[in-house]
DNA sequence: AAAATATTTTAATCTAGATTAAAATAATGC
DNA sequence: GCATTATTTTAATCTAGATTAAAATATTTT
């Protein structure tokens, strides 16, 4: 069922580079990161690494593309399996942090765009963007299906995408609260978007 | 109101030069703002910098210590000014932002605490969870008082701080989203920790 | 197993930017 | 105004780390 041909070794090792390097920016930030610190993580020496990307400014930018494409996977996901907008929502949560714990993790948090270089910038800004904008759509349609309470979207997603943004400056890989963050954060991030219910029954 | 005497025309300019380098740090990380970056805000040149601390890792350093020096004001005010534990949250909460985007502004995020000197990230660290811990202890009052929906304050806490930190990445500068900021977060944020909703955090 | 290709290494540049030193300017007290 | 102190500048180092080139090793193909 997944469409994906079998990854070739290079893709793989690819892939690996770039998570490495997720983690270390993830930690110190893009300049304070060398390329020995990535390198080493993997074991290798690190004009190894250019054999994948161009230049450090490249291998940002394809963290940060990455980190998009699987933002959106989860977005686009948790907009067919919720039935509401409440529920995509927390769905979309859910889907998130569980790649962001999880085997394809860690994601890098984009919290350098300015660093890049125009184009990159302007493209990750693009995605980042267009997700936020799909964020604020899925609390639109909660909001016209009675399932979230009528807020300011712009505001609210900021707040949400923010929380969901900083989790890896505090989470480092422990298994027990990787469960406890996809069981619980949903919850607490969404909690405060439902409607009041005084007078209405429990929900199903 | 403190009691703090006049400030120093060196302490005033010193301020100046944290405030600009918050700012710098806030986009660009720490490693990718250069010093004539945060002299340049302030019509200076790079050395003049080291009239007022003794290396960049001293200024990061402080600009952090700054921060967690205003935040903790907050959390200290807000202890003071709220009835219940729900109030002290949402009061802490919007003296946090208020000072976040007002003319003590912008505060550094410690999102590098990682890159300071041993000595200096271990205090930082101390700092930083003394005010998690303080966040928390608010929760827990305000389960205790029943303005709060019993929740897990650990995770809770994270969430809310996550969002609060995330803010300079997407806030820079304009004053009616300051006002929006102040007056909307603070209610967003603390919607969600409100008792009496039916069907919160209920198991399937 | 040789040839071709893919991957990584070692060794050598090259540059931005942190730091230092000495000199210059500005401010302040007398 | 003169001496002293405070602040900033210009000019000169010094180093980490990105990048490149060439060589070495590993892998795949035939």
């Amino acid at each position: 069922m997944p469409p994906k041909a079998k990854e070739s070794r290079f893709d793989q090792q690819r892939d690996r580079v770039l998570r490495a390097a997720a983690h270390c920016f993830n930690q110190k930030g893009y300049s304070g990161t060398s390329l020995k610190d990535v390198a080493n993580i993997l074991g290798l020496t690190d004009p190894a690494l250019y054999y994948y990307v161009r230049s450090k400014e490249e291998l940002v930018y394809q963290c940060y593309v990455r980190a998009a494409e699987l933002g959106r996977e989860a977005m686009e996901q948790a907009v067919v399996d919720g039935k509401d907008g409440l529920e995509q929502a927390q769905l979309y949560l859910r889907y998130h942090i569980e790649i962001m714990v999880g085997e394809k993790g860690p994601m890098a948090i984009m919290s350098e765009i300015p660093s890049l270089e125009p184009e990159h910038r302007d493209e990750v800004l693009k995605l980042s963007r267009k997700h936020s904008a799909g964020f604020e759509a899925i609390l639109e349609r909660g909001i016209a299906d009675g399932s979230i309470a009528a807020c300011d979207v712009r505001m609210t997603g900021n707040a949400i995408m923010g929380s969901i943004n900083w989790i890896p400056k505090w989470f480092h890989g422990d298994d027990t609260l990787a469960q406890r963050l996809v069981d619980e954060f949903p919850a607490i991030l969404s909690n405060g978007l439902k409607p009041d219910r005084t007078g209405v029954g429990a929900n199903d």
